[in-house]
DNA sequence: TTGAAAGCGATACCAC
DNA sequence: GTGGTATCGCTTTCAA
């Protein structure tokens, strides 16, 4: 039935002061390397310490310290590579220092989030960092009620707070989304287009309304077209960027280059243009934002905005150790720049504009998903 | 300095025996459900339990049982997203069942991952997952030492034993390479090919091994054409592709399909092929193995052997589960079946093989890098 | 069936 | 500086 019992046991602290005739608390002291144990007292402890090769438990620190030396990363799914990156960078920070990550996926539903929460807390992690679009006005309100360092990863507090919170204290780490997509409208602009689409990300996420903002800032400063259907709704999936490209690329005018408020659509746009007959770059100039993997491989080589996920997860992991030494911080908001990468998918915008061949489907939505899958599964 | 104390303090067992009148013995007794206490007093202190809002403490539970209830995972780097789908598998199944999960990236060094699995057992989680292909003799011996469940994904033990440990006891989950691409083969012999190009994975990892005798294996038994030259070395990236592909597509005589041994090879094969202007699949068929989430995108659309990834996590679970509740269980090795994905980047052999025009560049290396790199990055 | 008490291993406080 | 010892919250004998 239940498990059964381990039989390990390693040496204890009490094991290594009666080697030597001290005091378990000095021997703690000494580890810790506390000024009050004398030199010579330290140098024979920790000499023993290392030949009876004692590791301290960390349960037992746990219960006395509640500290775990541990922080719950909360992710809205696994599926995304680039919480990877972000996990990567926490974890160069954290793990040299001791902590040590748990990680649960939100796989965006608000129980699943809320259990995650539950169990994170219940492990006495020191903290818990959130990149999740998902949360709602219950689990912020558990987040916030249990005490703890919260760090949000690509969602400001402001929006958090306006949306759900009354006040938070929540510390936040994020990208210049704004800047980001700003650089983009103007390196198309200096390539002399003027009639930029845009796809946008949901409404629901503040890094999304950011993107948007730079694109109509840009659009607004350079003076370019600023004609309102050149914006189309969108949702950070293929599948969105196509139906975005499909709209905005039938336009009776079509424009001559759509930044897409992340890679995925802009890959759809891509899928979308070919289907159309409009070479990318030189009917059609296409850019996203992130620099996922695929972005810059040969044959997709997008230009795009990058997102600095691994130093995001680092700044998270520096700003974690900040105030485990400080808890009395207050909150701050950290805003990583960007770099736009130009690749082969943007290029002068073209001096005459071929409105390419119109795509065929009527139902667009069930052509899409065949366009997914495969013809045949063979179970080998 | 040091970290401040928490104030926190939750709700124990003592403050729900005396909320009761009982004994905290006898309320952990009846919050472990077990049958010695009287039904009407368990159901009171489960009410009571829950009323107060208890939570048990996950440290002092883990200082008395010496189980923490959480497992360890080891990854070779967080870049992969293949690897997300395998925790994601296995959270699946252990989260339900009150375990956490701890990961930590080897980043493909050894010492790292020696820390990795020491950090592991100091938090005395309950078992071991290693998908890691840069286990050495030292890392084995010390996984082997500290007497933890371990599973291996993606790595028999039989490898394992004869490159490192005399003896070992690791159970074992994978994929059935050698059956995936025989059945790959076959699809393509089915479609009218009889000189195949096979592209393999680094020589050191079992997996790969697996997947190039599924290669001969099919080769030989559909009487195929199995000239030496037609197998290319590769190590699982995009760049291995191109260089197994140009080797493979220069070929006198060159083959009208390619099999790479993974989906990234693949990309690298289409890419090559696309510039020696060879069109897929008219005159080039292409098929890979994993079933990576681009491969499903339209404008790739890759015929592959699907890994899977999701039931290689939950089978990991699963077996996990088992052994905790009987830790007396004797080494398994699971192999999962792949799924055919058959897409649009296979089809009938040509009638007449167009041998596509040579690759210009004589610096292959310096080429391939320079068709990485972005033509510009703009600091925004 | 229930209760009392002894740890688990480390920390922290207070004497000495 | 160092040594005793209570304590963290839970599980687990062993008695009643």
């Amino acid at each position: 039935m239940g498990a059964r019992r381990r039989a390990k046991r390693g040496v204890t602290i009490v094991d290594v002061a009666e080697a030597l005739g001290v005091a378990p608390s000095t021997v703690s002291n000494a580890l810790h390397d506390k000024d009050i144990v004398a030199p010579r007292t330290k140098a024979r402890i920790m000499a023993m310490a290392k030949a009876m090769n004692y590791e301290a438990s960390a349960a037992a620190r746990a219960l006395v310290t509640r500290q775990s030396s541990s922080v719950g990363v909360i992710l809205p799914d696994f599926a995304n590579p680039v919480f990877n990156e972000i996990i990567s960078g926490l974890n160069s920070i954290l793990v040299p220092a001791g902590y040590a990550t748990l990680v649960a996926s939100t796989a965006n539903d608000g129980r699943t989030c809320k259990a995650a929460i539950h169990a994170f807390v219940k492990r006495d992690v020191d903290a818990i960092v959130v990149i999740s679009q998902c949360l709602d006005i219950e689990e912020t309100a558990q987040l916030a009620g249990c005490g703890l360092p919260v760090v949000l990863v690509h969602r400001t507090p402001a929006d958090w707070q306006t949306t759900h919170a009354p006040s938070s204290t929540f510390d936040y780490v994020g990208m210049d989304n704004t800047g980001g997509v700003y650089a983009l409208v103007r390196h198309l602009a200096d390539l002399g287009h003027r009639r930029i689409g845009f796809i946008t990300g949901p409404k629901q996420s503040s890094a999304a309304c950011e993107r948007t903002r730079g694109f109509r800032d840009g659009v607004a400063a350079l003076g370019l077209d600023a004609a309102p259907e050149l914006v189309a709704d969108g949702s950070y999936d293929f599948i969105a960027g196509m139906r975005g490209a499909r709209e905005l690329l039938s336009l009776p005018q079509r424009p001559t280059a759509v930044i897409a408020a992340n890679d995925l659509m802009a890959f759809g746009t891509m899928d979308v243009a070919q289907q159309m007959g409009l070479s990318v770059p030189k009917d059609l100039s296409i850019v996203g934002v992130d620099d996922v993997f695929f972005s810059a491989f040969p044959m997709i080589s997008l230009t795009t905005a990058r997102q600095p996920a691994t130093e995001i997860g680092e700044s998270v992991g520096e700003r974690l150790l900040e105030r485990f030494s400080d808890e009395a911080l207050s909150p701050i908001a950290v805003t990583l720049p960007v770099e736009i990468i130009v690749r082969h998918s943007t290029a002068e915008a073209p001096s005459r504009v071929d409105p390419g061949s119109p795509l065929s489907t009527d139902n667009l939505e069930a052509y899409l998903a065949s366009r997914w899958k495969p013809s045949t599964i063979i179970v080998a």
